[in-house]
DNA sequence: ATTAGCACTCAAGAGAAGAGAGTGCTAACA
DNA sequence: TGTTAGCACTCTCTTCTCTTGAGTGCTAAT
């Protein structure tokens, strides 16, 4: 059998319905609703060829047609196009990415408020390792007797800080020059690579201020423990609970806790990720939980590494939409980072 | 009518009872559950009483009783013992509130999602404004040409930082003078004060190097505006849906937007908080969403304000636990803020 | 004052019946 | 040969009734 250009408007004409509605299709209701030019009879027989091949299923004899994952499947490939975003909605993205002075994190939890907003679909942002991202600067500031803060920033102006103890005897002075001696060694490297032999070489270079050196050398692995991990940013977790298919509370809390779990958004995701907006509908997903949901997302050129964005939502999902949001906001967060 | 022991006993065994189950508690129920000696027709007068008391009440006119919420506030007032934590719990408390060095906010999330996890309810923390604590240093570094780094530093030991333009021909020595102006003026000023007029003598008394003590100021100004709104921490909103009064969808909606919205919970919490542990019962909360949920709270002595902590959960709550759990951190992380 | 006994109440669950939406099939039609 | 009207049939969903069982309140006996 063969997928002709009415068996085309028909199925798409029922996605649309399912997507709004979340009720079977008739085929009455598709008649009447999309104006189309046939009578009942015949979109039900198309409709029970569309079954055949896969694209549409009954939930029962007597019921309406839903369209199948492998429909919304063919749909997202063959007819899809993605809705850009409002004009109105450009401008609010702009206007919350801010002037690059803002910090990277504040940024992120904005973006993902402001697509959870505009799709009604739960947002996800993977920040990349800090840890991948180029060394640039290493500065130490007294801070009181015995104490003093360590400042790392990287290539796209991100910034860390952390207190190490120091022997009351250092002054201001030594500081700086034990920062200077960081700081040749150092400049360049990616701060991934960093790690353990050239700790090593600048411990044995250093002996002299040896107390202090450990001490920031020690801050900096720690400092690389905590930032060599990926941060998730989840926003409008909650707009599932608005979705129809999810007033079964087993369910909704199988999907929220797949949320709050952040680690396992991780898993879900696939490791290598393109700058294309990629769609995974329900049973394409690898994690258990996840296969009654549908994943939009897509990559972007972070901090040396790729971060990911995207959405979560039903397989009943407005892919359009959430497509174009995705790459819309990709997009102008990659413009962003250009400018750091 | 005047509540003698035998009453109290009953009232507390149905009010266990019914924490435990959440189902109507009838008079075998509870006669068998706890060994009273004395008949089931006994403990129903005694019942018949209570309820005329106003501390039980029937949901219909042949099930058991449950407690009403003036029952759960007699006994939070008159029999609850605050259960501490256990020994494990205690150790794995200071384990992770570390050793002082970590950054502030991880900890507090760690803490928070501690306090739901050995509860089962939803915690929060809020955090006081950072604008209120005392101002102690600040120091501009060079980042890249036209580009430098503000840190600020307050007696807390937080740590803020902030990126400014600056004119490409200021050299790092400018950069460190100006700094030392600025601490000379501010140092030990509360930050939140510093605002208006002590910018004002700043800008006049530096006129030399006008743009980067402008720079710095809106940075400083920008800071204060991020950093005088309290922080809120959530965690374990989810533990809520497994309540089996919550197993209708509008509820759970209603209760977990209260939750999303942080800032509500600003409106549900009362402004003045002492450092006791402070429970409010249903009704006995201000803000409409919250009068099907409970509170217990308490304040702790944070940066120069007080920060507050607490558990959300139903009426039908562990009040005990839940106080003795919130009590435990308070004091712990008391103890931690001494130590910055 | 306490208890046993018994009639009464009400929610929750199990069937049964009816309504309605939608299908598949057949036969007629262009 | 593709399209359409007509009609019997199917299955869910809702509503109603009936039954069951836990639990009460009252009365009379201890």
């Amino acid at each position: 059998m063969t997928m002709d250009e009415r068996k085309k408007l028909i199925l798409e004409s029922i996605i649309k319905d399912y997507v709004e509605t979340a009720e079977p299709v008739g085929s009455r209701a598709v008649v009447k609703k999309h104006n189309l030019k046939i009578s009942a009879a015949t979109v039900r027989n198309e409709m029970s060829d569309l079954e055949e091949m896969g694209f549409l299923e009954q939930p029962h004899t007597s019921s309406g047609r839903i369209p199948s994952e492998l429909g919304f499947r063919y749909y997202v490939d063959c007819m899809m196009e993605k809705e850009s975003l409002s004009h109105n909605e450009s401008e609010v993205l702009q206007n919350l990415l801010g002037d690059g002075k803002q910090e990277w994190s504040t940024v992120v939890e904005r973006v993902g408020h402001f697509l959870s907003q505009v799709t009604n679909y739960a947002s996800f942002i993977i920040i990349p390792p800090f840890g991948l991202s180029e060394f640039r600067y290493l500065q130490l500031l007294p801070l009181e007797p015995g104490k003093a803060v360590m400042f790392l920033v990287s290539d796209m102006g991100m910034i860390l800080h952390n207190k190490i103890d120091i022997p009351e005897s250092v002054k201001e002075e030594d500081l700086r020059s034990i920062s200077q001696i960081f700081n040749q060694i150092l400049r360049k490297r990616r701060i991934g690579d960093v790690r353990r032999s050239e700790m090593q070489e600048l411990r044995d270079t250093l002996k002299r201020r040896r107390r202090v050196i450990d001490q920031a050398l020690e801050a900096i692995e720690h400092m690389l423990e905590n930032s060599g991990e990926e941060r998730v940013v989840i926003s409008g977790a909650l707009n599932i609970l608005n979705e129809p298919e999810f007033k079964d509370l087993e369910r909704i809390k199988r999907i929220l806790s797949i949320l709050e779990e952040e680690s396992l958004l991780r898993h879900v995701l696939p490791d290598y990720i393109g700058d294309e907006v990629d769609i995974r509908i329900g049973k394409e997903n690898q994690e258990e939980r996840m296969k009654e949901m549908s994943l939009v997302f897509t990559g972007y050129k972070g901090f040396g590494d790729m971060g990911k964005i995207g959405l979560m939502g039903p397989v009943r999902m407005e892919y359009g939409k959430a497509a174009g949001a995705i790459e819309s906001v990709r997009r102008a967060v990659e413009e962003l980072l250009k400018r750091f």
